[in-house]
DNA sequence: CATTATCGGGG
DNA sequence: GTGTACGATAATG
């Protein structure tokens, strides 16, 4: 059996953790109340302990949160010291007494969440086989012992979910007032429509209700434990909830459904069940254009499916004849959504056999949280007391350290054919390893023959703690890549996740190191790593030189050469070359050929692949509250330079875009601005040109509320931008401020690709003057 | 200049 | 819930 998740219930005085196991086909709930919370306190006066005991034990309502306060032993840095370990009957007691408590002691480990300081404690191994025994109790199985078992590891079972809302009105649906109307699942037996209006290839229901009744007994005999959804966190979880407290529907579901956070950045969480939201992963995982799911299935998996745009879904609903295409495109959602779970649940299904937590937490951590879960854990198997997070005043301070960067080269600013792009992340987690790079060694006295170029020198007698760890998972890297070389089909796929997953975690271990929320933050480490850096990379620029290949960019982990023509052959014995040169442990890796790109600044370039598949970084292309027209220049502009090569085409595209807005020859779609309010009107402090149409649409009696999407044109006038915007459909041909669309949008838009390339407002602007060298060509 | 507000994903 | 986002950009004041 597995324990694929865990939680916790506090009563009858006490802290019961449910594990919640797998057992082949059958699922069931352990409970475990052999833990308490509790918190480390160093006596920092003389009458610490009698001090603590008052407020521990009987508190002004003489309420006892105590249960225990035991004499221990710790490691805190370099030194040994006496602690009190003061067991607590709840984990909120925690926060109720830590803050006196601190008057009279350090406090340490007051802020980890109960559940990952009981499997950290309990050394709880959570995806992995175990054997277990246990003992009944009050009609409960509770947990006695626990040992890791030769057993087959159990696979779990993932349905996706997704859902479809009737809203008429522009801005998202209102789950007070707008009925779900179609829900969809897939799995690996195939894929599932409910609705409740006449409806080809879906089960029918009479209503709502009935509708989402079916579903829950549908998932009641499907029982998956994982449920994947695309952007549920924020959507069609929190939906579903409150459709059912509307409808007045229970089921453990939504009885148990947490919503936690506000806004969006919600998680939605069910106990029993992993909810893995996959847009937040496949956001920080892969680089694509937009993270529509959409784009996601066709950029990521290459696939096509269906779409059908938000503010028409309720048209198809409504008509008899389209609402056959509206379930299966719900069906082809719940089946993306399914596919791409394929894709990367079984990374944090990994990740989470990793660093031994929840998988519903591991999803959604950042790397650099992923490194100090398990930091944690190896700092508590060692007995040390696990540092504090940094206090407010120390973060603050921390946000504005600087230090320098991992520059290498700045762009050479244009456009370069035949681009090989070359990845050096694995250099940082060497450089850690091999420099020996750790708070505890930072500084020592004795090793002066190990100095960045900062002036840091890391001891070499005594491993550190972070390059300990480093080294075994990058041993334990090539453990796998080796397994893999006589592996196939599920067993393979298995080993690639997991060589994966210890990948991006070794490669977060340098950015956990200048994370300013980080428990060991070590800015003199961080920039003595990308000090070192810098020297291995200006080497192999050196060398790149010598090859006769260009160097157009370099950035903190990527360098970008170019060769005459697609020349892959010097480009791979260069890489054997520096591989060569490298010491053994680092690796220079090849990650793919561009036939051109676009280098701006730094951090802001383009590329387009053999395809014609276009990447860009740090050149935002497409956001909602632009005109139409703003993103389609920016666009073709991004085609021109990339297809085509074309500078001067682009520039020209430009100037002619700006001809057409001034002599009206651009439709007034284009030209509409659409923003959403996200306050109540009088809640507004400065008063933006979507606010005051919003509040003329108000007056016109139009129902405008938050979430409301305000449409408007700037017409041609004078002063604030505000005092020009009327609600595009009162638009009547009356003149447009053609000034507003060129300065203010079309520019603007292109100007972050050509302005650093030489190319202003006169250049881009039909009615000036081209400025640049280029104006031979107008 | 500083401050305030919006974007993303989802329908 | 022993915790919570962020980084970039545009308009107003």
């Amino acid at each position: 059996m597995i324990i694929f998740d865990c939680d916790y219930v506090a009563m009858n005085e006490t802290t019961t953790v449910r594990l919640f196991v797998k057992d082949g086909d059958e699922c069931r709930t352990i409970y475990d109340d052999s833990h308490s919370p509790y918190i480390y306190a160093f006596p920092k006066v003389d009458d610490a302990e009698k001090s603590i005991m008052d407020i521990v034990i009987v508190n002004k309502e003489s309420i006892v949160k105590a249960k225990e306060i035991e004499k221990v032993e710790r490691k805190y840095g370099k030194e040994r010291k006496k602690a009190l370990k003061i067991y607590l009957q709840y984990p909120f007691h925690v926060p109720e007494i830590r803050d006196e408590i601190a008057k009279y002691a350090d406090i340490f480990e007051y802020d980890i969440i109960y559940t990952r300081r009981y499997l950290m404690d309990k050394g709880m191994p959570l995806l992995s086989p175990l054997d277990m025994e246990t003992e009944t109790r009050d009609g409960k199985e509770y947990l006695l012992s626990f040992s890791p078992s030769k057993g087959k590891p159990e696979t779990l079972k993932v349905m996706s979910l997704d859902i479809e809302t009737y809203c008429e009105h522009s801005g998202m649906p209102d789950p007070k007032k707008n009925p779900i109307i179609m829900i969809s699942a897939a799995d690996s037996e195939g894929s599932h429509v409910f609705t409740w209006q006449e409806c080809p290839d879906s089960k029918v229901l009479k209503n709502e209700k009935a509708m989402i009744q079916s579903f829950f007994e549908f998932l009641d005999a499907s029982s998956p434990q994982i449920i994947v959804t695309y952007n549920g966190d924020n959507f069609d979880l929190p939906y579903i909830l409150k459709r059912c407290e509307i409808l007045a529907i229970s089921h453990r579901f939504v009885n148990d459904m947490k919503i936690k956070g506000r806004g969006n950045t919600n998680t939605a969480e069910i106990p029993g069940m992993v909810h893995i939201d996959l847009f937040p992963i496949v956001k920080k995982t892969v680089n694509i254009s937009r993270y529509k799911l959409e784009t996601v299935y066709k950029e990521y998996m290459g696939k096509d499916k269906k779409d059908i745009e938000g503010s028409q879904i309720w048209r198809y609903w409504d008509d008899p004849c389209l609402r056959g295409e509206l379930a299966c495109y719900s069906r082809e959602d719940a089946i993306a959504t399914y596919e791409i779970g394929e894709q990367f649940v079984p990374l944090e299904l990994e990740m989470t056999k990793i660093v031994d937590q929840r998988p519903f937490e591991v999803s959604r951590a950042s790397s650099s949280l992923l490194v100090e879960m398990l930091l944690m854990k190896r700092c508590q198997d060692n007995g040390e007391i696990i540092p504090n997070p940094p206090q407010s005043s120390v973060l603050a301070k921390r946000y504005g350290d600087t230090y320098e960067g991992a520059y290498v080269v700045e762009p050479i600013k244009g456009v370069h054919d035949n681009i090989f792009y070359f990845d050096f992340r694995s250099l940082y987690p060497s450089i850690i390893i091999e420099h020996n790079v750790d708070l505890s060694t930072l500084d020592c006295e004795c090793c002066k023959d190990n100095v960045a170029p900062t002036g840091h020198c890391f001891c070499k007698k005594t491993k550190g703690f972070i390059p300990a760890i480093l080294e075994e998972l990058l041993m334990e890297r090539m453990r796998i890549k080796d397994s893999m070389k006589s592996a196939s089909g599920m067993r393979y796929r298995s080993l690639y996740s997991q060589q994966w997953a210890l990948k991006i975690l070794a490669n977060s271990f340098y950015g956990y190191l200048g994370y300013p929320r980080s428990r060991w933050y070590s800015k003199e480490s961080a920039e003595s790593i990308t000090a070192w850096g810098r020297q291995y990379i200006n080497d192999v620029i050196e060398q790149a030189k010598g090859w006769g290949l260009e160097v157009v960019y370099g950035d903190t982990d990527s360098l970008f050469v170019k060769t005459e023509g697609k020349d892959l052959e010097k480009a791979n014995e260069f890489l054997k070359t520096i591989n060569d040169t490298l010491p053994e442990s680092m690796e220079l890796e090849m990650e793919g050929y561009y036939a051109r790109g676009v280098f701006v600044t730094k951090k802001k370039y383009a590329l387009i692949d053999e395809n014609g598949k276009i990447i860009t970084k740090g050149l935002e292309v497409v956001r909602r509250d632009w005109t139409g027209i703003a993103k389609k220049t920016q666009r073709v502009v991004l085609e021109r330079i990339l297809k085509d090569g074309d500078i001067e085409g682009a520039i020209k595209y430009v100037r002619g875009i700006t001809k057409d807005i001034r002599e009206g020859n651009v439709p007034i779609e284009d030209l509409v601005i659409d923003t959403q309010l996200t306050m109540s009107l009088s809640q507004y402090k400065t008063i933006g040109p979507h606010v005051q149409v919003a509040k003329a649409l108000k007056e016109r009696g139009e129902d405008v509320r938050v979430g409301t999407i305000v449409s408007y044109l700037v017409l041609k006038g004078t002063g604030r931008i505000r005092d020009k915007a009327i609600p595009a459909d009162e638009y009547k041909g009356e003149q447009l401020d053609t000034e507003y669309y060129v300065k203010n949008q079309v520019i603007p838009a292109v100007a972050r690709i050509l302005q650093p390339l030489g190319f202003g407002e006169e250049d881009l602007d039909n009615k000036q003057v081209p400025q640049s060298n280029l104006d031979k060509w107008f």
